[in-house]
DNA sequence: TGCCCTTTGAAGGGA
DNA sequence: TCCCTTCAAAGGGCA
């Protein structure tokens, strides 16, 4: 397996490896060695470019190594936060301070208005990246009131894709985006710049200024404006990390990692509780500084998405009467019982950011719908892929994996296998190993053996199979 | 209902 | 170091 020279130790794996796709290998071969000398450098500049940013002034050894924990990304992000903060002084947002996770400065949305009354740009943006399906227009009513709601979602306004990345090509429809859209944009390419020139704290129109608990009659706090809606972890650390990834795949109209609603964040410390599942992983996952109280949802809002969280029957009141005390009994357990089912997923691969991206384009093209042919039809527009339009995957990967070792300092992908029943799937994978060594005739081989130029030479049941590749064995 | 399929890449463990 | 295994996404198919 060629490997290039000059990764860190996050990237690896990060490599460009040879096509092991079957008839395309031997034709392949006589191009690797330039090729992957080319996409050496083109890879070594894209990661040298992002770590140059990252520890411009420290020096290379040390810096490939994650930081102790004591100064890791924690404090790496105050600082740069801070500095982003001075560097903002001219109201212009420039390059983020941590290349790797282009931070979102979310804006404080006390008075997100302009002096003519209507909403500002930034403001829209940012309801419609929160609220994808809110389609806000500017200046209009319909913007404030959205901005209304949006201080106050209802569960209609939760549900559905949390889009981060095309703001303004949603459009209110029963939940379902209309509109996604597309490649217009190189996946590299952050869509989003914030500024907190529109946001300057103030005194809201008077319409929100009746924004009262109809409960309570207590005023409802603004959100802390120095707390992103955005992963506040915990006051004065990550909060401010978007997923990186967030906007690499339009077409579905949701982040690498679906933040479900339990994450959303929402102003106001009544909407939301902390996640019981979450808040365990993080006690058992985090020192305790890191760990955002129980009772102060502003401080927590949107786990990494990685987090996968079991889905927690909602129980009724008359239910929580009557299991009071068996609960009071039985906490501990629970609590156990949940640590077991939070499950953190592994940070996508190259390729599995490129299906992600591809997939509803692919399924568009072919009407195709059944997942394990368009896998097929992805993994060969992967392999036809150009080593520079790879190494942007590659790159974005790196990336992710960054981030998820440095939001699970302690995760394994070691720690998923037991959910799965390890054994058991081994014992599967073996028998279909070993009985697809008794069977010449799988797809598979009659690619390997023949390849796509040869394909009247396939046998019959593999000849169907060709015609999953629709149209994309035009493009290979 | 839950596993399988299908792809590539990352990671971990065993030899 | 190499090899093997599992898992990550996705959704139709199937037992």
């Amino acid at each position: 397996m060629p490997q290039l020279n000059g990764g860190d130790d996050l990237g690896a794996n990060d490599e460009m490896i040879s096509f092991k796709d079957e008839g395309e290998q031997e034709e392949k071969i006589s191009e690797n060695s330039s090729a992957e000398r080319d996409l050496a450098d083109v890879k070594s500049s894209l990661v040298n470019e992002s770590e140059t940013n990252q520890n411009s002034s420290s020096d290379s050894e040390a810096e490939r190594r994650p930081p102790p924990r004591s100064e890791t990304f924690r404090d790496k992000t105050r600082e740069s936060l801070e500095e982003a903060a001075k560097r903002q002084d001219g109201g212009l947002f420039k390059s983020p301070p941590y290349p790797g996770y282009p931070f979102i400065m979310i804006p404080d949305l006390t008075s997100p208005y302009l002096p003519n009354g209507s909403l500002s740009p930034t403001a829209r943006t940012y309801l419609q990246m929160k609220w994808p399906l809110l389609d806000v227009q500017p200046g209009g009513l319909q913007s404030r009131q959205a901005l209304k709601d949006a201080r106050s979602p209802s569960p209609a306004h939760i549900v559905g894709p949390f889009c981060w990345e095309f703001p303004g090509q949603f459009h209110l429809s029963n939940k379902v985006p209309v509109v996604q859209h597309p490649h217009h944009v190189h996946p590299l390419t952050p869509l989003i710049t914030y500024s907190n020139e529109h946001f300057t704290p103030g005194n809201p129109p008077p319409h929100l200024q009746t924004d009262v608990d109809p409960k309570t009659g207590i005023p409802r706090p603004p959100h802390p404006p120095d707390i992103s809606p955005y992963y506040p972890l915990s006051p004065g650390t990550v909060g401010q990390i978007p997923h990186p990834l967030g906007w690499l795949v339009p077409q579905q109209g949701q982040p690498v990692y679906p933040i479900t609603t339990g994450g959303f964040r929402h102003p106001y410390p009544t909407a939301l509780t902390v996640n019981a599942s979450m808040s365990s992983l993080l006690s058992s996952r985090f020192p305790p500084h890191m760990v955002p109280p129980h009772h102060s949802l502003h401080t927590t809002g949107i786990p990494h998405p990685a987090i996968v969280t079991p889905n927690v029957k909602q129980e009724s009141s008359h239910s929580d009467i009557s299991s009071l005390n068996s609960s009071k009994q039985t906490d501990a357990k629970k609590e156990e019982e949940k640590k077991k089912q939070v499950h953190i997923k592994k940070p996508l691969n190259a390729f599995m950011l490129y299906m992600k991206e591809m997939r509803a384009k692919v399924v568009a093209e072919c009407t195709l719908k059944e997942s394990a042919a368009i896998n097929q039809i992805l993994g060969r527009r992967w392999h036809a892929l150009s080593r520079e339009e790879q190494a942007k995957y590659y790159e974005l990967a790196r990336k992710e994996r960054q981030l998820h070792m440095q939001l699970y300092p302690g995760w394994s992908a070691r720690d998923n296998y037991a959910a799965n029943q390890q054994g058991k799937r081994k014992k599967r994978k073996r028998e279909k190993q070993q009985a697809e060594s008794n069977d010449a005739n799988t797809p598979k081989k009659c690619r390997a053996l023949f390849g796509l130029d040869q394909l009247s030479s396939w046998c019959k049941p593999c000849s169907p199979y060709l015609l999953s590749f629709c149209s994309d064995t035009s493009s290979l």
